[in-house]
DNA sequence: TGGTGCATTTCGCCC
DNA sequence: GGGCGAAGTGCACCA
């Protein structure tokens, strides 16, 4: 990892456009390609570029210029004076995040416990495929019919969209005609409780949930 | 900026939990008190915390542990070796990025130059407010009905749900009873064309589109 | 302060 | 490689 510490300009241009005016920053470069310019604020940086680019450079009578080009992006570093440049060994290979908590999980653990959906209430499969994507979780209603389950750890009200738009795709089916849907989720906001009621999906606020730390299977 | 190399693993509890084990990374501390844990690949950190932490140090016989607590979440980074700990001082007062190309600019060029919709198109009103969020843009058909205007620079599948959401909550309101959708974006991906055009949402591709440099009014 | 939606979102999974 | 949805998303804007 190399970092360089610089007064510089630089100008993005790809997918959106971005100007960043002279000022001393910190340029970093990591060992598979990947850029990022940072001011002393916030983990975001300013201006980056994804791994698998080259660097080419070229030396001006006043400044360095640095273009970091791939066929649709373009970054163009102005250094117009490097205070220092440093490179660290960091591991090759750290594997990374270990995760924990995640939509996954809590999808797996309600399969296990679908009487959290409320009594007679049954499995029948997770990511169950519609026309309009995958259900997190098809379950059956104590009658029987079939019920579309979103699973979120936060619900907002874009989640009602999401699964009126699954319940309908289903329906198309006349083996699911009578779908419905469910949210279920550790935090629903109001407003989408509202919406929600509205829509007529149901809406399942599920208690606060840990893993078993001994079970990996996800 | 503060840029410590060292053999750390951190630990993460918060709004999901993470582990990372033992191994050289770069530990970022910024001026405004965020932190970040890199490896030497991509951008984006494996760890790390928002502005306004403040740091405990505790000193152990083989090992130092940093903690970063929030009310709601915690950060434990574990020391076993510290290679480097160096201080760069960057400008204070850098004042970010300076966009452009963005959906808002899209939505005031799109303001200015309704035609780009179909003839006869009129502008109404940019931020229009429906019970369910506000509208990008209310313009007016060649027959003088109300559309709602869902303005993108790419637009997927979830924008169909978006624009039906606004036009149905539009639709409410007897004055706008015959109100419909449009969806206008630089990219549209073909299965949002598909489904907009079962939801008789009309999508229009925008030309590829660039601010006059000299306009600074967003 | 909370709700809502954009982002050069990034990232991972599945087809 | 494209489509799609999650993310410890971050962030700005608005009520």
């Amino acid at each position: 990892m190399r970092i360089v510490v610089a007064d510089c300009s630089v100008i993005y241009t790809g997918r959106g456009d971005t100007r960043l005016p002279r000022a001393v920053r910190a340029i970093i470069v990591k060992d598979d390609g990947s850029i990022s310019v940072h001011n002393d604020k916030s983990n975001k940086p300013l201006n980056y570029m994804g791994k698998g680019n080259e660097l080419s450079e070229v030396e001006l009578e006043d400044c360095k210029l640095w273009f970091f080009d791939t066929r649709q992006e373009s970054l163009r570093i102005t250094l117009h004076e490097v205070i220092s440049d440093t490179d660290f060994l960091l591991d090759r290979n750290d594997e990374g995040l270990i995760r924990d908590g995640t939509e996954k999980q809590l999808q797996a653990w309600l399969a296990e416990n679908p009487e959290a959906l409320g009594e007679g209430y049954t499995f029948v499969q997770r990511e169950y495929q519609t026309g309009a994507g995958a259900v997190d979780l098809l379950v059956t209603d104590p009658e029987g019919n079939p019920v579309a389950v979103e699973v979120k750890r936060v619900a907002m009200i874009n989640s009602v969209s999401q699964t009126q738009r699954y319940v309908e795709s289903m329906k198309e089916d006349p083996e699911f005609a009578n779908t419905t849907g469910i949210i279920a989720a550790l935090d629903i906001r109001p407003n989408t409780v509202k919406l929600a009621d509205k829509k007529k999906i149901r809406c399942v606020t599920l208690p606060t949930w840990w893993r078993d730390p001994a079970d990996t299977s996800m």
